[in-house]
DNA sequence: TTGTAAGCGTTATCAT
DNA sequence: ATGATAACGCTTACAA
């Protein structure tokens, strides 16, 4: 009786398998696998029959069991810096998407502008069996680089490009379009830059970008003075602060550049606030286009970065190298700068 | 010659496992594993002994092969709307940090509020293996429940929180926050309202929060004349189209109730835009609290939630679940409502 | 405390 | 076109 009890209780327990549709099917576990994978392989009649017990049964085959033999887990695994910023959303939402539609599934993980914690959890995501990875700039950890090479884990770096990078890399060339942006401004007719740049600990973006603009000034025998320089990370507080900052170092700029969105926004309104008048009293340009950017009292000029293109070339990069083809090394995203109102000449002194 | 290359290149090109551990410490593979999983049932001489020689091959567990055996793959799947909005993005966030803090690993994907879309993703996400699942809002594909109680498969539903609800659930009572907070607004003496809803297609969240406002303002003998209403998703562009459908509408309403911080962001700038004064010609508020709000130049009344507490909730839930701990089936987070200037009370008439 | 050995549910290599 | 069967790399009774 409690044998018969055990019995039942399994029977019920017990997932169903291949196997089980195999006997059902009356055929071999290989002519399963063989319809489900290689359909073309197996006789049509067969085909239909397997396929309709399969739904019958409901079974799914196990991804673990799978992925032990094929050595493949079908999973691509990212790791942000944030994910309340909307670039590396945008992105994220695009590469899921990119992926999905392949069949894969996105792992996602945030390092939080921390490079050592990006190295774990890029170790984590490969003990896991990631078939390939997706990160974001091109400094990392000093181990990273051998580390996947060992692997063999393709992968490739995010949000940069750099023709002469070692890695694949997909993104804007962050340099260069603050090095073009700078020079629109400096072609306006400014000389007094202020920066209220984004911090450059672990973003080596960030750092691109800074060096666009000095290399810009510098060109044109301009700099910009300490006490109009200004670190902040991404809230529109900090842009506020920082400006304020700017504004109290006399001779004022007459143009600052943001390092992101937030801090733009931030400085922006803390310009108003201030009673400037915007372009004619200053010019604030940011790097990234968020909706409010736009939709401001004075719209505002800033750089756009295809961060959805970014997610989905990144995605097929790395699918077509899991395929097997040769792709490209460096693909290169746009970085267009969008001029509305918040910038224009300066006054006349 | 031939075979002792193609012995060569196995021997360099085979992954070290398990195996050749137990056989470089001269020990059992149990041991082995042993020491990585319970290593306090191994000898601290041998576990020292064996932890170095892992170290030095540089051998970690394959995921799959353990995921095979133990029937756990370590992962938790989460299908979000969007992540492109701040308190999805913010919740994902914090979900993915306690869920690695415990081991664990995120699985993301988007259903672009479609529950066609979204009942796929989760069927994925099970074939996958994943151990728990995050899912948003309580109302699913039929075939939803089910589906994932035949596969028994733990899942909580956030963002929403209604005490009768049948499964396990993490989030704000949507219904109940604009509900206190159009009572707010009716204290403080408006009668006319406008709403400028979040679209409830696919986002049961949605259409509780406009029950909400609807219960208060019957409870009062009051409503919403149709001219009053308009509908939007979330951006700042949508919400000044609407604003001004809704002000062209005479008389034209005291205060306006947004679904949403973009929406709210939207109408205030539209407001501005037609010289009202708020909150004297007009009180406008909205839902979640993203930081522009607080930044704006008239600041926002709006409802906070502690999106990133859902997030932290869930992952504690499930893994607490996963662990074979009964947890609460219901757990509210708050939903605080943040009067900031942009509500007051109407302009005598 | 440690070892032996039987799986876990597939895929893939052979034959047939 | 289909079938037998040996892996895949690990965990876990059970035995010693």
């Amino acid at each position: 009786m409690v044998l018969f009890f055990k019995k039942e209780l399994l029977s019920v327990t017990r997932r169903i398998g291949l196997r089980d549709v195999a006997r059902m099917a009356g055929v071999s576990t290989a002519t399963v696998s063989r319809t489900v994978n290689r359909p073309e392989a197996v006789s049509p009649e067969l085909r239909a029959r397997i396929t309709s017990i399969i739904g019958e049964l409901g079974w799914v085959p196990d991804a673990a069991a799978r992925a032990l033999v094929t050595r493949r887990s079908g999973t691509i695994g990212a790791v942000f810096p944030t994910l309340t910023h909307g670039d590396f959303a945008r992105a994220t939402g695009a590469l899921q998407d990119e992926l999905a539609r392949r069949g894969y599934t996105l792992l996602l993980a945030c390092s939080n502008y921390d490079s050592r914690l990006e190295y774990e959890q890029v170790g984590k995501f490969v003990e896991r069996g990631v078939d390939g990875l997706i990160l974001v700039g091109e400094a990392h950890h000093p181990d990273m680089a051998e580390f996947l090479a060992r692997r063999a884990v393709p992968y490739v770096n995010t949000f940069v490009y750099s023709p002469l990078s070692h890695g694949t890399c997909v993104g804007p060339d962050n340099r260069r379009a603050l090095y073009r942006l700078t020079n629109y401004l400096i072609d306006l007719g400014h000389r007094r830059f202020g920066i209220i740049a984004q911090s450059t600990r672990g973003n080596d973006r960030a750092a691109a970008r800074l060096q666009g603009i000095r290399d810009a000034l510098s060109e044109r025998d301009l700099a910009v003075p300490r006490q109009h320089f200004a670190e902040g990370q991404w809230s529109i507080a900090e842009g506020r602060g920082l400006y304020r900052q700017l504004l109290a170092a006399r001779p004022a700029p007459t143009a600052v550049i943001c390092g992101n969105a937030y801090l733009a926004v931030g400085a922006l309104l803390e310009s108003q606030h201030a009673g400037q008048a915007v372009p004619g009293d200053v010019s604030i340009v940011g790097y990234d286009d968020i909706e409010i950017m736009r939709e401001m009292p004075v719209p505002m000029t800033t750089v756009r970065v295809a961060s959805d293109e970014v997610g989905r070339r990144a995605a097929r990069h790395l699918l077509a190298r899991l395929d097997g083809e040769t792709a490209s090394d460096a693909y290169e995203c746009d970085a267009e700068i969008i001029v509305r109102n918040s910038s224009g000449p300066p006054r006349l002194a």
